[in-house]
DNA sequence: ATAAAACACGACCAAGTGGTCAGGTTTTTG
DNA sequence: CAAAAACCTGACCACTTGGTCGTGTTTTAT
């Protein structure tokens, strides 16, 4: 919901204000109001107090359930059941499945684009590359949810937000390569392709919150706080020493 | 197929010989035979010329659109009309698609403990891990589609491979896991926690592999040959720098 | 207070699904 | 060259699913 950081000067409008009020829009139901002369004028502010309460009891519902079964293997009766709402009355809010996904899925790009601060070209690499790996290392221990939901939307091809993600996040990556490759220019670390390291940095960090499961298997139960936070530590400084930055 | 060098002191047992046999059998059709006194003696082979040939291609279509539309998202109809033969003809073979879907499992379980060879305990470090960093990554790049269900698979919580590979693979982990733990007591390398390493091979390698309309589309293009064998170079020379063993 | 908007929801339906089955044709076996 | 096994498949069914609708209730604005 709150908007981090943020890259200044990324097209991040089409993500944010853009599309998520957007979806927010289409996904919101009351279709039948466009029937007659669209009496209720504009639009008072898009819901009222019980509307946006609901909203976001669903969405939470419906974050955790398209997580856990995948969107095919979610109905909305089991988002219903989960909302303790009946299934007319969360089709009444998200005017169908598609639209509840799409809103979902729209709260969590809010969240993806944590980059570089605005200055890290002027900082030590060491500190941002450190700062950015436990950025997303929080991501997927306080959101293994959201984590999942895009990693299996990505998997799968991406069939829903190609639209909304593609340019975007193409912007992100070319800046966030820049900064790197403006360091490697400089000297500051060894002559590396960007890519390949966001590329470990993703690959890594989302591992901890898509193969939770896994890792619970091979631990016989879930990562402590400290564990995590040693793993933490070991991706940090086996990347930084990658680097040669240590 | 091959069953690739595998730590001795497993139960792989389960996962091999036993649970891809018995999976194909009870995933092979002709349940009828067992109605009557089971008249076609034991089993003569299981699977004639025709049977062979018809499972293989089905289990291949099979992979393809469970890779890219998920269990759930995939249609035995689907399947049908990938490998052009009615429906009711590949119920004929895998008598239901939950058959189906564990065959294709075990096809790619069988590949997935790629291990150590058996005397990585007495190479060094440097050796052994670039090897398994290539071995994965190849793998992710020739088997992208396996290795994206096994990726949904364990991002849904195995619910199907839970009980065949709950075991071997905290066996196969273990087994890696104390290796390495071997040479840092042998003061061969930095001391780490062996899982960490582990977690950082995987996540990054599965990256290339799950994510790759991701990557495609940051790029515009997917990886080159010559782009993903740098990203091979990066990967191995990050992670032995990282472990102070360059 | 009262009208209008917003909210709630049981009942229902069309479409798609996995799976069965009966009766056929082809292949293998003796 | 039969008989038996293996293979093939259109038709069918039970069931789940997303989504609609009509109607009733509550909230909000005037």
């Amino acid at each position: 919901m709150t908007q981090t950081t943020a890259a200044p000067n990324q097209i991040t409008v089409t993500t944010e204000s853009a599309s998520a009020q957007q979806a927010a829009a289409d996904a919101g139901g009351n279709a039948k109001g466009k029937r007659r002369g669209a009496k209720p004028v504009v639009a008072k502010q898009l819901g009222g107090a019980i509307r946006q309460r609901n909203e976001e009891r669903i969405l939470r519902a419906a974050a955790e359930v398209f997580a856990s079964a995948g969107y095919k293997g979610t109905s909305v009766q089991a988002i219903a059941d989960k909302v303790e709402l009946p299934k007319a009355n969360i089709l009444y809010y998200f005017k169908s499945k598609a639209g509840l996904y799409t809103a979902v899925l729209n709260d969590i790009l809010e969240m993806w684009n944590q980059g570089f601060d605005e200055r890290a070209i002027e900082r030590e690499p060491a500190d941002v590359i450190r700062e950015y790996i436990l950025a997303k290392m929080r991501y997927s221990r306080t959101r293994p949810q959201e984590s999942k939901i895009f990693a299996t939307e990505i998997i799968h091809g991406a069939p829903v937000i190609r639209d909304a993600i593609d340019l975007p996040m193409v912007g992100w990556t070319k800046q966030k390569a820049s900064v790197i490759q403006a360091w490697v220019a400089q000297g500051k670390m060894r002559a590396i392709e960007p890519l390949y390291l966001l590329f470990l940095i993703w690959g890594t960090t989302q591992f901890y919150a898509d193969f939770d499961s896994e890792i619970a298997m091979i631990k016989g139960r879930a990562l402590s706080d400290e564990e995590f936070s040693k793993a933490e530590d070991f991706v940090v400084e086996t990347v930084l020493r990658g680097l040669a930055l240590i």
